[in-house]
RNA sequence: UCCCCAGUAGCUCAGUUGGCAGAGCGAGUGGCUGUUAACCACUUUGUCCGCGGUUCAAAUCCGUGCUGGGGAGCCA
């Protein structure tokens, strides 16, 4: 006979005559002739509730069990009794597979994040973070079928890269030179190099996905990146996942129709299939959580230009700590102040001056904006930043000129203009800060299994 | 990197004017009960973040370092 899982047994329309499961024990409840053990077993946030009476053989070896031991039991599945859940298992026999000793750090309280971060090889045993990750796993089965039903193709974007083409700030260097070679030497010799040149961990899978756009027509890498800066806040984190689609043949509105469609669809994958989870986000985490899901789901996101948002901001009333200003780009204030309390909704803003992105965006006919799309989204800010790209050869050597970039870098790069090019437009979208939009998580070191930050690398 | 706040028992925190180190929870033991973060009784627990200074006396005041949190910048 096969273990079942847990999830399976409490969503069962009938009683069992024989079931085994295995788990972990969440709190146990003992009188002089049986026990109740709250038994999960990480299929689903609710724990099913074991009874274990004095008869069984080893009965005095079970009154021994802790909390977060590990049991398999033996049983039938039948109606319960008592307030609070609708099935529980009679145990029949309970196997003690390990006993966790009394100092097992999570007790039977709530304990806080801060805490539960220096524990977080064990934080997923608990309710919040079981919740956390479950959702986090459903929302990545939820973009590749949502790619795969619109006939995008998975492209593997390289993680050690020779440019930093994307300049979004410090990268990691990658190295295989003796740090003890080096200080011989005082410098690095990077013709001795693994690769005989400088390395780098990607910080952008984009300009890969442009390549394979031109031959595969839509497609979209995920999958992790990383920043080497001293950032130091709770939407930053040193490794993240990126979502990056590319698309050929669109233009800056297919890009936003997409990305909206995009935000909509998993949002309501993940509600739809992680309701159990994200109510205890709304009960314990944000109250208003159900409210943010509707809003992301339902309502048609504002979209509006640069000059336009500015428009707004200058004729808010409103005091900003930093003065709004056309031609510098939107401080965190602002662009909450119109996702939250403007817009009250996404929002798109579009054709920012040029001078302020990178050098891809496709540059717009007034000669002063180019066809870039951030998504700004109440409490997180920018969550998504895109653009339709630049595919006229010598308005992007232009571009790069002015920018200083030394194009026989790109060359690869520019053979896209060369060759075939086509208008294309993409983005990018962090899926940290998505996981935060809809769990209402607020750090996002939250929704990380193993977050790495300045000066941690711990588990 | 900058600004602000915090660090006291395993966890969450209190600690008044500088004057004996405290509570709740957890854990342990016993009891009781179809229990629901069970309940009742008893027991247990300290490098007051580190270093230096002021003082008869420092958890408390001063300096400094470390760690954590919030915000900013940068960005996703």
């Amino acid at each position: 006979m096969e273990r079942v899982k847990i999830n399976r047994l409490l969503g069962s329309e009938t009683a069992l005559e024989q079931v085994i499961i295995k788990g972990w024990v969440r709190t146990k409840r003992d009188s002089k002739t049986f026990s109740f053990m709250e038994i999960n077993d990480g299929s689903c946030l609710k724990s099913i509730q074991v009874i274990a009476g004095e008869e069984l053989a080893n009965y005095n070896e079970i009154e021994k069990v802790t909390t977060g031991s590990a049991l398999c039991v033996t049983g039938r599945l039948v109606e319960s009794p008592g307030k609070g859940q609708r099935w529980e298992i009679q145990a029949d026999g309970v196997e003690i597979i390990s006993v966790a000793p009394e100092n097992y750090p999570l007790q039977k309280k709530r304990h806080t994040d801060e805490y539960l971060r220096t524990i977080a090889h064990l934080r997923p045993r608990t309710n919040k973070f079981g919740a956390a990750f479950r959702i986090r796993s459903e929302a990545i089965y939820a973009i590749h079928k949502f790619y795969r039903d619109k006939g995008f193709r998975c492209l593997s974007a390289p993680v050690i890269t020779g440019s930093d083409c994307e300049g979004a700030g410090e990268m990691f260097r990658v190295t295989s030179l003796d740090p003890a070679d080096v200080a011989k030497q005082g410098r690095m010799n990077f013709k001795e190099d693994f690769f005989g040149t400088q390395a780098n961990l990607t910080v952008s899978g984009q300009l890969s996905a442009e390549m394979f756009a031109m031959a595969l027509g839509d497609v979209y890498t995920f999958g992790p990146t990383f920043r080497a800066e001293d950032s130091n806040t709770s939407r930053h984190v040193a490794e993240f996942w990126m979502l990056e689609p590319e698309m050929a043949f669109c233009d800056l509105d297919a890009n936003m129709d997409h990305a909206e469609e995009l935000v909509k669809t998993l949002t309501r994958h993940v509600m739809e299939h992680c309701a159990d989870d994200l109510a205890l986000f709304t009960q314990f985490v944000d109250k208003k959580l159900g409210g943010v899901l509707d809003t992301l789901v339902n309502e048609d996101y504002a979209r509006v230009t640069y000059d336009e948002g500015i428009e707004i901001l200058l004729k808010s009333g409103k005091k900003f700590e930093f003065p709004v200003e056309n031609g510098t780009d939107l401080q965190s204030e602002h662009e909450r102040f119109l996702a939250e309390e403007h817009f009250k909704k996404p929002v798109f803003l579009t054709n920012y001056p040029k001078e302020i992105k990178p050098f891809y965006m496709r540059q717009n006919d007034d000669g002063r904006t180019v066809a870039a799309v951030d998504l700004l989204v109440p409490r997180i800010g920018e969550l998504i930043g895109g653009s339709q790209r630049e595919e006229r050869l010598d308005v992007l050597e232009a571009r790069m000129d002015e920018m200083g970039l030394p194009k026989e870098d790109y060359w690869w790069y520019l053979d896209s203009r060369r060759f075939g090019t086509v208008p294309h437009a993409g983005f990018g979208m962090g899926f940290e800060r998505f996981l935060m939009l809809v769990t209402g998580i607020t750090n996002i070191r939250d929704v990380v299994p193993f977050p790495r930050t300045p000066g941690k690398i711990d588990f």
